[in-house]
DNA sequence: TTGAAAGCGCTAACAC
DNA sequence: GTGTTAGCGCTTTCAA
């Protein structure tokens, strides 16, 4: 069962190795007739070239890495599905690293990538992530990098992203529009890219809707379900609850559904919900939720598409270029249409 | 910002390229002093052995390959959370290749893996999979395959599975229980090993409950969303629509819902609804949910676990074992708890 | 148009 | 305990 090598095949067929290579290659300089002999030997017996031997030889892979902090959650799932169908259609693999929202294992997994494995990096960072030092040090190897999501601002290199200061701004707008006075904001890490852009959105609305921003009308949930649902029921429980919530990323929708209906309190009666997040599922809860959708496949093949660029062409820089993709506010039950 | 390799770090430290490697993999050899300067050489300019040249020399990529129909579906999302956690335990990379349900695309891609890319082989295979000689070709050509959830019964390896054909037994009986007395059954691709075993747990459940098993109680669903939701549609407008329903797979749960909700049938009042799914918002739907939820996560770390056995261990065949886990079902306010 | 040979970076015999 | 060397499978000069 030892592998068929371009060496067998070219004893078998009395050519040179050089030539067999050269054929599969369909290189100008071999006759037709020796391509085609080449050709339907290697298909008939299922020859496939060992591709670590020529990544070796011509130092590159064709291969990215796509580093995620989880996949259990829709936007990321998209995600991949977005960058495998370019990458497929470009001929190259795809490796999926997982950081559970860990800086640590973020720098780990970057850290193995000085070595060849990969030709070029898609990364949406952790939480945990403040310091970028990280990634600036494999920008710095030589390893074409494109942020998508989850950004770090102060690396310089390609980033897609959505408007999430506007569209939260307008998810604001659309909740105070809606008569709401105390307007909730459900965090996550401070430190991340895209919740000081949503928070952001959601303060501007507020000051230019006349309405007092205030500090305990913002919670920090974590990574930990339990702790977030007891945090939002605490925060529910006040005397000065919201009439309003907005909820930055999509983990937090089962929780503060249950923590309303715990509390019993309705959504939208007593309480208007609006969340990012690019569940399928939006439509039909109870009641149908107002949602910020991200363009997510469509992000993350812009993304794979970028990169590509910045690996195959010898003079495209991945610069501070930051591309925008607009998110939809889709506006359902939760938040009274 | 030519990458530093064995050779150059072999030339820094005056030593054979032979020491530094032993040293590097911390060979009884080679002295505690000269490795530790090796050692530290080596941290101190962040060298990572080129993997591709490694595994071309030992003939072993410490990769593996994990083929899935498509990843926007939570049991996958789960599933791949499971299998990474083992990869990363045991040091190997996972490279993910989407088939989008198409039996082509997945030969394609089984057919790249016969040149030393990956050690093993995790799959789930689409619905169209009806042959599975792609995949006995590639186990003959020596790769170790373990099939997870979706598998192949004539393929002889080793397989992770939940236990379909009573976990949807006993959701049908609990919905006999519930007084039904039309329960439809949504079905996918015939030939998919989990919709075989499902729908046998359907109707063996209702001949053991004196209910008439009828073919046009079943509805084949199949890849396009628009065509499931007015297939479903239909089905529930019929005279004799059931009283009933239940999804072999979670992506039927929304045009379920929506279909319903469309028609004015109350769930559970005019109709119960059960389907299999990972859904984290299954408990705040409309009504919400009672679903049969697979261990996701354990099938994926699970499946990984033996296929890395199957590599590493050489005395260990991957034989026709199967291992069954088993599913839960969750009763919730769809079918009347 | 074809072939010989060097070498990508690493490991593993084997020699010293 | 350390060094020399061959070779994994491929591509790519360069020579014939």
């Amino acid at each position: 069962m030892s592998k068929l090598t371009i060496k067998l095949l070219a004893k078998e067929l009395g050519l040179a190795v050089s030539t067999v290579s050269k054929a599969l290659r369909d290189s100008h300089e071999i006759s037709a007739e020796t391509k085609a002999k080449v050709l339907e030997y290697a298909r008939a017996h299922n020859y496939v070239p060992n591709p670590y031997a020529s990544s070796l030889r011509k130092q590159k892979s064709k291969t990215i890495a796509v580093v995620l902090p989880e996949v259990a959650d829709s936007f990321f799932s998209l995600a991949i599905n977005g960058i495998e169908s370019i990458a497929r259609e470009k001929g190259y693999h795809v490796l999926i690293y997982l950081t559970h929202e860990s800086r640590e294992r973020e720098e780990e997994i970057l850290g193995e990538f000085n070595s060849g494995r990969v030709d070029g990096i898609l990364i949406s960072v952790s939480q945990e992530t403040k310091d970028s030092s990280h990634i600036k040090k494999v920008i710095a190897s030589g390893l074409p990098v494109v942020f998508f999501d989850r950004v770090c601002d102060d690396v310089n290199t390609a980033k897609v992203i959505t408007d999430d200061l506007e569209s939260c701004y307008m998810a604001t707008k659309h909740l105070i529009h809606k008569g709401c006075k105390r307007i909730g904001y459900l965090s996550i890490s401070k430190s991340l890219s895209i919740n000081k852009k949503r928070e952001e959105g959601y303060t501007r609305a507020l000051q230019d809707g006349g309405i007092p921003v205030k500090d305990d009308a913002i919670l920090e949930c974590g990574t930990n379900d339990k702790d977030n649902l007891s945090a939002i029921l605490h925060f529910l429980k006040g005397r000065n609850r919201p009439d309003a919530i907005i909820a930055s990323v999509e983990k937090l929708v089962p929780p503060v559904y249950i923590a309303c209906n715990k509390l019993k309190l309705s959504i939208p009666g007593d309480i208007k919900v609006v969340s990012f997040t690019n569940l399928g599922t939006s439509p039909i809860l109870n009641p149908p939720l107002t949602t910020i959708t991200q363009p997510a496949f469509e992000m993350g093949s812009k993304a794979a598409s970028l990169l590509f660029k910045g690996i195959e062409k010898p003079n495209f820089k991945l610069t501070d270029e930051t591309i925008v993709i607009p998110a939809a506010l889709q506006k359902r039950e939760s938040s009274n249409f």
